[in-house]
DNA sequence: CCTATAGTGTGACCAAGTCACCAAAGTCTC
DNA sequence: GAGACTTTGGTGACTTGGTCACACTATAGG
């Protein structure tokens, strides 16, 4: 019983073996194509999705069009906002878009009701997802009252990266992210690139100045 | 079985009797004087808490001293974030203050998670009042990043004011609510007062157009 | 009364969002 | 390849909002 899907999730190794074979029997793993709608406002979700391969960008139209970056998901988590409307039988606010193409495991409803009425596990696994996600929220909201346009680009673009030097996204992209305009993130990067630490082409920017860029964040108290 | 605090929740009513002898056995109804820490950060929950009277300030202290409002709680709403806590033994990054005198309904960590493995209806309630507070939080954020100072303030005055028409608080408290600075409110305020919308005195404002105040919110297709 | 303190008012300045353009780099079509 | 169109990036002028410094006023407590 080990090599399944369920191994990718740190709290569900611990389910006992029975309800492990529930949850494999009542959910499926489906794919999805980069650029699917996962989840919309006004359309009620009926599953939960444990993300397996790829990311999925969550984010809130506004009533005037634009729109806030909420957070992002990546494999081996869960869309657990989907399970609050689920649940909840509330319409959602937020739409979630597949980054790239996905995969990931559907658990329907009623799967999820029985497995939470029986495992102790699986209620903590849920409840740890949620808490995460809460506690995000929290720190982007701070974030955004609190910090710098400067000190928050350096740091996404640390996290965009990764391990690479190079970060493939447009000015208008990285102001979506940061829920700001386009121009600010050009005059931030005009900056960063002043003081050598990028360099930019047409819908890439590259970390020439790493040390610059995560001393910038760590004086301010960053949380990377 | 009528006549018990469970009849306050909504989402409780529809409870079959055996578990609201459970819940009714396994919680106890607790009170806290006005400004008392409800919860912390660093300090782990171990309750979840239902309020039966009294409203509950919760926000968020940032790493550079400064307050962020989140959300208050209301009479006959659950501080939900508190259980995730309890229930992902995280430690929580918000705090919880009482605003007045507060009864509230403490469901220890135990009795919780009983009840979340028997009853439906219970695990439902649990997750309709998660999803309303993330609804919430991502309203939040939206005004933070695309609304006006002067509408979010128009709008918050209108709801702290209620059916009466003053607003017991001082500028710094305003800008608090609304993570924002005391000068700016105290601005803001003038001008409310130029337009005739507010009368201000010591303390309180006095909402002279309330009219004025919600033209102004229906204007930028404000939540109110 | 006098003084401390909490609450408020104001001006100068800076950071960031908005608006209106323009310029440069890629794409498409013929 | 030439020309038209689209996407992306750059820039200046202006407005809003946050920060800082400091002055003024009401009120509570001695």
């Amino acid at each position: 019983m080990s090599g399944t899907w369920i191994e990718r999730f740190k709290g569900l190794r611990l389910l006992p073996d029975d309800v492990r074979e529930d949850l494999i029997q009542g959910s499926k793993v489906v794919s999805l194509p980069a650029r699917t709608q996962v989840f919309a406002p006004g359309q009620s979700a009926d599953s939960l999705l444990l993300l397996l391969e790829g990311t999925v960008r969550v984010q809130q139209k506004s009533d005037t069009g634009r729109e806030v970056f909420l957070y992002r998901v990546h494999a081996g988590e869960s869309c657990v906002l989907t399970t609050a409307c689920m649940l909840a039988f509330e319409e959602y606010s937020a739409d979630g878009i597949a980054e790239t193409d996905v995969t990931a495991v559907a658990i329907p409803r009623k799967t999820f009701d029985d497995l939470a009425a029986k495992s102790s596990v699986f209620r903590e696994f849920i409840f740890t997802a949620y808490s995460r996600r809460i506690t995000d929220l929290f720190t982007l909201i701070d974030d955004i009252v609190f910090q710098r346009m400067d000190v928050r680009l350096a740091s996404r673009l640390l996290e965009l990266a990764g391990k690479q030097d190079i970060v493939h996204a447009t000015h208008a992209m990285l102001g979506s992210e940061l829920g700001t305009a386009r121009e600010v993130i050009s005059r931030t990067l005009a900056e960063f690139h002043r003081r050598g630490w990028v360099e930019q082409s047409r819908g890439e920017v590259h970390l020439t100045g790493r040390d610059g860029l995560e001393r910038l964040v760590r004086s301010a108290g960053g949380a990377y």
